[in-house]
DNA sequence: ATTTTTAATCGTAATATTACGATGATAAAT
DNA sequence: ATTTATCATCGTAATATTACGATTAAAAAT
């Protein structure tokens, strides 16, 4: 046990339910934060404003990428991080196409 | 280790990210689908609906209950869940006023 | 060529999550 | 009073997550 059902569920629940359990961590949401602040960023830097040790804002990181809301480009001895505009775009999407649904207001409680 | 470090980030981002983590799993947008589609229901009709054993489905209740997105009421033998509107309103909100910062074209990568 | 800088990966410990069956608790029905 | 129905909680196994230090890899600077 442990592991997550996923084959009982819709795409779309499995897909939208991976993007948020990403975005599900404080530290995730910081990098976010900060790459869109800075406009450009390497993990130096992100490591300093944090406060997490280096390889762990490299696995964060990683996980950004896996979802594709981050990409990284290699920029001689560093990489710089960016925000993917259009998987932003999507994923704000996705999240307001759920919660978008009325909710009736003479529900049973 | 493997205890998340929350008091090196703002509450927002903790609060935000604490929402996100319990909608990150396909069974808690099962469930919450599974509410607004009846707009009343008792546990085990989204037992039988979601097909995970009872007392997971109890599990995956009270995490959305704690974060006050559904509330439930004793209705006799059962228990009638519902959303909690203002709570919705509430996180749907919060993300998008974290996903509505802009993100500029002329990004890095 | 060697050293330095930067970031990824590996190994690992601590903790959290997911899921299930079994058991408990409470209210309704018999 | 006993049984049935409904849901919560407990105990537990399997797996995942979080974080760190150590190591590796690759490019730049010396």
């Amino acid at each position: 046990m442990g592991i997550t059902k996923t084959e009982i569920f819709t795409n779309e629940q499995n897909q939208l339910a991976s993007m948020l359990k990403v975005l599900g961590h404080p530290a995730r949401l910081a990098i976010l934060n900060y790459i869109i602040q800075q406009d450009a960023c390497i993990c130096t830097d992100i490591v300093e404003e944090i406060g997490l040790a280096q390889s762990t804002i490299s696995q964060h990181l990683k996980e950004l990428k896996n979802i594709g809301i981050i990409q990284g480009t290699i920029e001689g001895k560093s990489i710089c991080y960016c925000i993917n505009e259009q998987v932003w775009k999507t994923i704000q999407n996705d999240f307001n196409g759920f919660f978008n649904k009325p909710v009736s207001a003479d529900s049973c409680c």
